[in-house]
DNA sequence: CTGAAACATGAACCAGGTTTCAACTTGGGA
DNA sequence: TCCCAAGTTGAAACCTGGTTCATGTTTCAG
């Protein structure tokens, strides 16, 4: 857990600490609405204690049952400077899905990378994934309501991440690393058994090492259903 | 599309008639509140007529844009007469979610069963799913904002579907027709996949036949994506 | 036919939360 | 040191929509 950074970071706030830990100022800036970025150290402080407090009232009460006032508490600043950052309560939460999806792809892209094979790298995504939302539980409950909230941020993130599977297979296939024909609808398979796996083994219990369902699945890309011979 | 059912089904509501259509008194007055069912024939039809409007509203608006006015609206009925039926507006949605969850149920499982093996019977039951989503693109939804209106709902229905994917599975495996070590993994596996393609080609766009995205799944359950011999 | 139960109606009530705003404080550059 | 742009504040205006209820209408068993 990171440590508190600063009397504005309220005991709650800092637990979404790696949000801010990134420090990356220029996201940061773009998260606030348009023309409202902040321009001192202070000023960023202050949007980086709303938006952690962000994400931990809008994962634990979702969009609705969240309140700009409860935003606000938990960042332990005053109701009217969420004004001063934000347009309004959905501007904020459209921020967040953009930052949570941001956050998926930089945390998987890498181990993605460093594997031998495509069948590893499928394996250690998946690994990585449900790693990272055992960390951030939060997150199915920002993008799934997206759709509700943000459907161009939700179609976006699906979209795109199918995109960047659907990339690296068809890459794979030419290398000779898996069957030629892959496609579109592999894409959308693989993404949807990782999903619900990372809602299953990541978000519901912690009842199976995340190893243990990555190696089933590596299996199965491999072996696929068919008994064995 | 269904024919007018009298004349407190609107336009807009006659648009959900199959599910009027199914006709199920039982399940249609248990869908009422406790202690509110109808107990007569106008009382029915004015019940009937709500929760076709209701599935139309919450589709198109989500649960939270949605009213209660713009159910009634659109059922053809006044604002009080909500209340003769449900105690409050998440009630409504509750039950549309249990009926939901028994509809595809209900029309994925005869497909399943008909199906000469357990290869066939997966691509027979993602064919019907995603013929069904095609007829009703709300009940997407409709079942993901339960993960924030009725979250109990929305465990059940994911938990209940991951277990009768795994028992037929199992079963399956029994009989030496799939690999013998099938767990709950390959069943969320199964499961996820399902309902992403449901979403991108039952709801997202019509462009790839059902037909095709099940060959290419069912050959994916049979050969994995290593490199075809 | 008749009366009591079921059903229908919609204006009004009300709670809760978003957004505004005018007054106040802070901090860094000249 | 002084000044003013940037930032902070929280009470209250304002909205929205769920829920209530007193009154009127329909149904149907006896």
């Amino acid at each position: 857990m990171a440590a508190k950074r600063g009397v504005v970071a309220t005991a709650d706030a800092a637990q979404a600490g790696d949000l801010a830990a990134r420090g990356d100022a220029v996201r940061l800036d773009d998260s606030a609405s348009a023309g409202k970025a902040p321009r001192t150290e202070r000023g960023r402080k202050t949007l980086r204690a709303i938006l952690d407090a962000a994400a931990i009232e809008f994962g634990e009460r979702g969009f609705h049952e969240a309140s700009v006032s409860g935003i606000t508490r938990r960042a332990g600043v005053a109701l009217g400077s969420f004004y001063t950052y934000f347009d309004s309560k959905d501007a904020v939460f459209r921020a967040l899905v953009r930052d949570m999806s941001d956050q998926v792809r930089d945390r998987v892209a890498p181990a993605i990378r460093a594997a031998p094979d495509q069948i590893a790298a499928e394996r250690a995504g998946l690994l990585e994934f449900i790693a990272f939302v055992r960390g951030h539980k939060e997150i199915y409950r920002i993008i799934d309501e997206a759709e509700f909230v943000d459907p161009e941020s939700f179609h976006l993130h699906y979209a795109t991440t199918a995109e960047r599977i659907a990339a690296r297979l068809k890459a794979a296939a030419a290398r000779g690393e898996i069957r030629s024909d892959v496609s579109e609808v592999h894409a959308w398979a693989v993404m949807g058994m990782n999903v619900f796996l990372g809602l299953r083994y990541g978000v519901w219990t912690d009842d199976l090492a995340p190893e243990a369902v990555a190696d089933v699945i590596a299996d199965m890309l491999v072996n696929g259903l068919a008994a064995q011979p």
